[in-house]
DNA sequence: TCATATAAAACGAACGTCCGTTCGCTATAA
DNA sequence: TTATAGCGAACGGACGTTCGTTTTATATGA
């Protein structure tokens, strides 16, 4: 039954959530998913196993989210940090740490980080390409070379914002959102 | 004697550079310093504390570091971003990734890592409202709300860029500053 | 100079606890 | 009757920490 597999994975992810990876006992995800250790067993072979499969449910890219309507014009580097933030959902502000600490210590999750990192990356960079090249006097350099040089930087705020919020649930989301306006090109 | 303090605190470091915080344990921070247990618990009270004092040592901003040198002009924020990164070092890439995931489940660190975002962001302020007074044309609204929006977007991109370069060192640094550089209104 | 006394630093075996995982068993459904 | 799903006590090992003991360094007195 896949059923129960979800009941175990939700549980898991509200325990990992509240404990981090680490932090966590699969005593505790025991508990919480009202099942015994032999029926969590059953359907995850290890803790670890159990981590993965809550990190992929939350740590992948949902590309079709990001995808521009069809038609549309690109859009700038500030309006694609701005929808890339406004696809996160609350499980990350918790689970994402988790996976970045353990990236820093265990090659799988490095991997995992880094693939993403690189997906991101990758499925901004031509629409970036065809927004400079609408754009070219807001730009210096060519626009392929500009695309690829900015891509990682427009990345690298999501971290940082999952991080303040996080580190500062309050947080005022949409100064943040203004912010971006106000320091990208756009 | 505090040289001793110094070669825990050392041996500490690399051990929880190499496994993390929760991944490391005291007998592998006891062999890596060639000392014993109790001598170790003479000069720290627990694994806990041993962690705090490695944090303190490489977590906190060294404003002095990224002081404006006297009489130079505002920079913008392009290039304060590349003065915060270029004052990393070596330590923070495994460190900070474990200092996240602690403050995403535990108060204390969690206040540490919100105390300093704010004091980064504080301390970038003046900097970039008198940058922005210089250089009207280049945004919209006033400079005091600007900075204000503008510092947390800033401060951002550094734990995304920890992250890239944690999750692939080889990444090529001078690229992400070119990005930083071309995609900044500076 | 050497023997002795005192203090400081370091040692490491031992403790209780909690960990992830197993597996023989029971209950339920087909 | 057979197959499936779930149970939970038990296991070996690793954990952070303690504390009685030993070593080393320093001071004292003859």
């Amino acid at each position: 039954m896949t059923a129960r597999r979800n009941e175990i994975l939700d549980a898991a992810q509200r325990v990992f959530a509240r404990n981090g990876y680490r932090g966590s006992s699969v005593a505790q995800i025991i508990k919480e998913s009202g099942l015994s250790a032999g029926a969590i067993y059953s359907y995850f072979p290890s803790k670890e196993d159990l981590f993965r499969a809550v990190v992929d449910k939350n740590f992948s890219l949902r590309t079709s989210q990001m995808a521009r309507e069809p038609g549309a014009p690109p859009r700038s580097a500030g309006q694609l940090v701005i929808d890339l933030i406004g696809v996160l959902e609350e499980p990350i502000f918790t689970i994402a740490p988790q996976v970045w600490a353990e990236a820093a210590t265990e090659a799988h999750a490095q991997e995992v980080v880094a693939g993403l990192m690189k997906g991101v990356v990758g499925a901004f960079v031509p629409e970036l390409e065809q927004w400079a090249e609408a754009h070219p006097d807001r730009i210096a350099g060519n626009p392929r070379e500009w695309a690829a040089a900015v891509a990682p930087v427009m990345v690298a705020v999501v971290p940082g914002f999952i991080i303040q919020r996080m580190a500062n649930p309050d947080i005022d989301v949409q100064a943040f959102l203004d912010g971006v306006q106000g320091l990208f090109l756009s």
